[in-house]
DNA sequence: AATATGACTGTCT
DNA sequence: AAGACAGCCATAT
């Protein structure tokens, strides 16, 4: 298992993520240590932060649903568009937009 | 090898 | 509600 992979497995949990829905770091985090191994919330935005313009990163947000970073304009405009539950507080309605990511299972037959 | 840093999180003030 | 503090884990210097 290579840091590689970690990132290969983030990165698919992200996509696994539908329209309208969103999670966490610490979910992913969660999702991926299960095959993975030790990781954590830190690793999941590390990666993000190289390879997340690969993928929808706007459906990753922080535990309390707020965007991640810069780009948080960008973000809203995402959410509006894919109909992601809004909350007038400035973040995503966690309740009924959180996506619990499944684990890929090191994707190996 | 030790220290600093980061797209994090939970608790306390 | 917002800021401070402390855990946590992999990389970079």
């Amino acid at each position: 298992m290579d840091s590689e992979d970690y990132v290969e497995l983030v990165l698919t949990c992200v996509e696994r993520v539908p329209p309208a829905r969103v999670t966490t770091y610490g979910a992913i985090a969660e999702a991926v240590g299960e095959v993975y191994g030790g990781g954590g919330p830190r690793q999941v935005g590390r990666v993000m932060s190289q390879h997340g313009g690969a993928v929808p990163w706007w459906r990753v947000v922080h535990a309390d649903g707020s965007p991640p970073t810069c780009h948080d304009g960008t973000a809203r405009q995402a959410y509006l568009a894919e109909g992601t539950p809004w909350r007038p507080s400035g973040r995503v309605d966690m309740d009924t937009a959180f996506w619990r990511p499944a684990p890929p299972a090191t994707m190996a037959p």
